[in-house]
DNA sequence: TTGCTCCTCACGTCACGTGAGGTGGC
DNA sequence: TTGCTCCTCACGTCACGTGAGGTGGC
């Protein structure tokens, strides 16, 4: 009978850190942290050896890292099944490039704010906006949902006034009650101005806003995305200010135009203070 | 005479905060760091105020920390005229799209490599490499640097042989004594055999290869590339590890064709390491 | 003995967030 | 008195890097 028991080739902190191009810091803390645990530590010494076969779990974590995929994330896809695996990647990775996208918009949008440092490219206007009788939704939401929803709501209130035998009395438009972005979300109000009263259903509330006057520039489709939307709103707060007046209850946004009918550079909305 | 003195509308910082988009608590720091310092501090209380006139430095702030430029690099922009601070701008984006586009190639590379977990696509085959001459230029460099001073110094080797009337005596090579990354900078040495002595000039040394065998397994010129190249290297190594061999010496690429003569999917390069 | 590799704390980095515990004006 | 806003520490987060001070085998 020929048999051998070939000892499994350890390797110690060093030798592995070199193969598996990670610090030996980071194997202490993927030790510790129970993502890449050695095959044995000397009950002595303390000692951490690893065995060959651990390699590519450790070149994985590696490559992950480079990513700058966030340690838990990176122990969940090495339980996965490679098909999950990757699908996880992708989900993670999209993240990445949807937020270099936004990123990317803000940097074109802040290489024209930086050239023309000081003037404003918005026209401020005031007007007097009667009482009137407005349906809306409102709801607490993040940066994702909100274009689905203002424009989804907008449909459910439009569709609800006609089978109400009621008519629209001016165009819809978004209360923003708290801003919407990571760390705030909302609530944004979607209102429909209507000429009778009519009853609402599920969500939506029938509501008076009372007579105001309020500051507003006009954008474009263009202009409406972030960030750019941003300096619309800080000419109109600006132009408040510089005339002495306060602003006297939440931003919101006019939509005058359908969407789909326009080009990105023409007309689309108003962005709007009220002030006193 | 008619004269009466404004005083600059103060905000708190909780007023200050809301009309910058900035937390109370970065607000803080940033005064400690001297990047926003407000216009009065209250000598008693400690309290902070800040002037309308800094909500625009606030928000350029915020905007900028968006992008995660780091402080210290937002306090440089915001000491620059316009047109410099936009060219400072674009200098850090195209840092960071260079460093997306380095991740996007490795979440290609990982994708390809999940699925097939296990298996490889490498044919990893040893060769006897016998005695040889080279004339060499060493140098340590970082990653940008690599691949301009492989291609420079296998030029100035090949001109200064054929000065000479000498030949050469096989395809040139490199020899990664040290990694190329960013902790580490090689050192990286561009080898070419010669068939007969050459004086070497300036960075040149002119030296002797041991005869040795190596493990190799030749890469097209798409797998060349960061970080595809890599898997090859693990083949290789892997390769002599189950064989029970183990490495002799640095690993080497071996450029048998010239780079602009090929397609990316054609043969370009051996990946070698010398075993024993 | 010297040099090398390993060990365990402990503290630093970066840009904040999150309490803890207290003050001051309406 | 209650609630709100402000203050200053101090500690937590994340994924390590960087010593300090010590051990163990060649």
């Amino acid at each position: 009978m020929m048999s051998h028991t070939t000892a499994p080739p350890l390797m110690t902190i060093g030798a592995f850190s070199r193969s598996s191009r990670l610090s030996v810091k980071a194997l202490r803390l993927y030790d510790q942290l129970g993502l890449l645990v050695p095959a044995r530590i000397d009950a002595d010494s303390g000692y951490r050896y690893y065995s060959a076969d651990q390699v590519d779990r450790a070149r994985l974590i590696s490559l992950l890292r480079r990513l700058d995929m966030p340690l838990q994330r990176i122990a969940a896809v090495l339980d996965m099944s490679a098909s999950e695996a990757v699908a996880e990647l992708g989900r993670f990775w999209s993240e990445v490039e949807e937020s270099v996208a936004v990123r990317r918009r803000l940097v074109a949008y802040l290489e024209r704010h930086l050239e023309g440092r000081g003037e404003t490219m918005y026209d401020v206007r005031t007007r007097q906006v009667p009482k009137q009788r407005a349906l809306t939704i409102q709801r607490a939401l993040t940066v994702e949902g909100l274009s689905d929803f203002i424009m989804e709501s907008t449909g459910v209130l439009y569709t609800h006034v006609e089978k109400s035998g009621a008519k629209t009395a001016g165009p819809s438009f978004v209360i923003y009650h708290g801003e919407v972005n990571e760390d705030s979300d909302g609530p944004v109000e979607v209102c429909l101005p209507v000429d009778s009263d009519v009853d609402p259903v599920g969500e939506m509330t029938l509501r008076t806003e009372p007579a105001h006057t309020e500051a507003y520039t006009t954008i474009t489709l263009q202009q409406c995305k972030f960030p750019g939307i941003l300096e619309a709103y800080s000419a109109v707060e600006g132009w408040i200010q510089e005339n002495g007046h306060e602003i006297a209850a939440s931003p919101r946004e006019v939509y005058f135009v359908e969407h789909s009918k326009i080009g990105p550079d023409d007309p689309f909305c108003d962005v709007a203070y009220p002030f006193r």
